[in-house]
RNA sequence: GGCGCGUUGGUCAAGCGGCUAAGACACCGCCCUUUCACGGCGGUAACACGGGUUCGAUUCCCGUACGCGUCACCA
């Protein structure tokens, strides 16, 4: 069977070269867990950072592994993240399909050339369990490593069930650099023939990447470490078949502990599950960007970038070694920080939903909420239970009216409430400057501080020790009716 | 077990032969203040260990320990 040249060379002559290419390639199994995004994240910067092209890629060649709408989801959270891709399934580009599956013939026929070339064979063995279990491979206890060509086609022609193998060379040592660790170098004898054409004439993904990446142009490999430990074997394949090696980018996992990585088995977030834990996109990338990544030099005491200027400053260097435990804590900080950066319109749009959760009351301002929300708040999940007073008064007990700071106890509060109503009944307006004047002057006129009136105010209102905003803003958003109507509740509880 | 990789405070990390070893989160204290926050100021806390190389090692080399990865017809 005599290869078909004209076809490599068809392939050969539709990669684009000149500009640095990357690409996303996970696999559809239903979930973009945070290492997954930050690899995602990575990958895009290295190529809007170099002005190059952004491939996103499907790689579905493990048929059982497959996930009703997990496509869906990375097309989602891409686009939410706003790691736009500039070719891919949806969009078409130059080297289509940039699906795996689509692409089955492709990787038989270079499996085949592989063989042509002596750098594989065909293999009809089936492993027994034991022997994969010992983990220790013989290459010379494989017959099918020494037929030869004819005696294979000959059998692959009788319908003989088989896989492709990589003849990894017996002796010598390759060495392959990686931008992040640097060169590498092992023992050929260390390494496996690993299969590349599955019995069911899929390619394994060691194979499959090994080809796509080639024939997608991809200059630069950004994967998990997991992967480092194969790399010999890829760059093997990448010589055998007399292809530049791309640049390599290992990157070290993200862990949710110091000896577990993040996973959806151990219940950690995925990109959606923190948005619906209430943080922002923003947030999440900008944290993400950070865990095993750092500005090198002038911007090492940075911290917050966009993703524009994660763009701009994004260098492979600034990659660690080294593994980063997720920390939401530091996730919340960002969040906060994002939060507290927004405009109060951009805020209360996205905490209006929140707020609606608990205050269904419309006559209750949302706006005013939130603008004493915004510096209070570190996710926007926590805004319902820090509003809910809002829209009814919870029971609470009259210890909250004693506080040392303020000088106050139940007597004293009593005291207070008792001036309070009547004074804020005869505030000329309700607002913010009218109900601050009306109970500062009345602080001044009874001849106590200003806590020790504001105090109790604040707790009848709310009927909560702990509130966003204070005693005047608190009155003004309940309203004159409601807010009499609770000091009075209020004063009640303090006679009887 | 073989092979590979890694190791700066609780966490993320800067450092790339000479520094009082940055900064951030968390934590603690003070200030501000109408509670809680925000904000401001300050504090506790680290170079895994042992050998080299060097006038001098966090930084370079070699071991040890610990950790991680990999050794699938999974990716």
């Amino acid at each position: 069977m005599a290869i078909d040249k004209t076809y490599f060379d068809a392939m050969e002559a539709k990669i684009p070269h000149g500009k640095i290419r990357t690409r996303f390639a996970p696999s559809p199994t239903g979930y973009m867990h945070v290492g997954n995004l930050r690899t995602a994240l990575y990958t895009w910067l290295i190529a809007r950072n170099g002005g190059g092209t952004f491939i996103l890629r499907i790689e579905d060649t493990d048929q059982g592994r497959l996930v009703e709408g997990a496509t869906d989801v990375i097309y989602r959270t891409m686009a939410e993240c706003g790691l736009t891709h500039d070719e891919g399934p949806d969009v078409g580009g130059p080297v289509a399909p940039y699906i795996q599956s689509e692409r089955r013939d492709t990787y038989g026929k270079y499996a085949r050339l592989l063989v042509e070339l002596g750098h594989a064979y065909y293999c009809f063995c089936e492993k027994t369990e034991s022997e994969e279990d010992s983990g220790e491979f013989n290459r010379a206890a494989d017959p099918c490593r020494a037929l030869t060509l004819a005696e294979a086609q000959a059998r692959v022609d009788a319908g003989e069930p088989y896989v492709i193998r990589q003849r990894i060379p017996e002796t010598g040592t390759t060495t392959f650099h990686d931008a992040i660790f640097g060169d590498i170098t092992v023992e050929n004898s260390t390494l496996d023939d690993q299969v590349l054409l599955k019995r069911d004439g899929l390619p394994t993904y060691n194979f499959a990447n090994v080809i796509d990446d080639h024939l997608m142009g991809i200059t630069h490999v950004v994967r998990g470490s997991e992967y480092l430990s194969s790399a010999p074997k890829y760059n093997l394949l990448y010589q055998s078949f007399g292809w530049e090696v791309p640049t390599y980018v290992h990157c070290s996992p993200v862990m949710r502990d110091q000896h577990n990585k993040m996973s959806k088995r151990h219940g950690d977030p995925s990109y959606e599950d923190l948005k619906a834990q209430g943080y922002l996109t923003e947030a999440i990338l900008n944290y993400v960007a950070l865990l095993g990544w750092s500005p090198r030099g002038e911007q090492a005491e940075r911290e917050v970038f966009s993703l524009a200027e994660l763009a701009e400053v994004f260098d492979i260097t600034g990659i660690s070694k080294s593994p980063a435990i997720f920390d939401i804590e530091k996730l919340t900080h960002f969040n906060a920080l994002y939060l507290r950066a927004m405009t109060p319109e951009g805020f209360h749009a996205v905490a209006e939903p929140y707020i609606r959760q608990a205050v269904k009351n419309p006559a209750i301002d949302t706006k005013a909420i939130a603008a004493l929300l915004q510096a209070r708040c570190e996710k926007l999940t926590e805004i319902p239970e820090k509003v809910d007073f809002f829209e009814t008064l919870p029971p609470y007990g009259t210890e909250l009216f004693t506080n040392k700071k303020s000088k106050t106890d139940s007597e004293v509060s009593r005291r207070m409430l008792e001036s309070a109503i009547p004074a804020l009944e005869e505030a000329a307006d309700w607002t913010q400057d009218a109900i601050h004047d009306c109970l500062t002057g009345l602080a001044a006129k009874l001849e106590v501080k200003n806590a020790t009136l504001m105090w109790p105010v604040r707790i009848a209102a709310a009927g909560r020790a702990v509130t966003p905003g204070g005693a005047v803003e608190i009155c003004l958003i309940l309203g004159r009716d409601e807010c009499l109507r609770r000091l009075t509740v209020g004063l009640e509880m303090l006679k009887g």
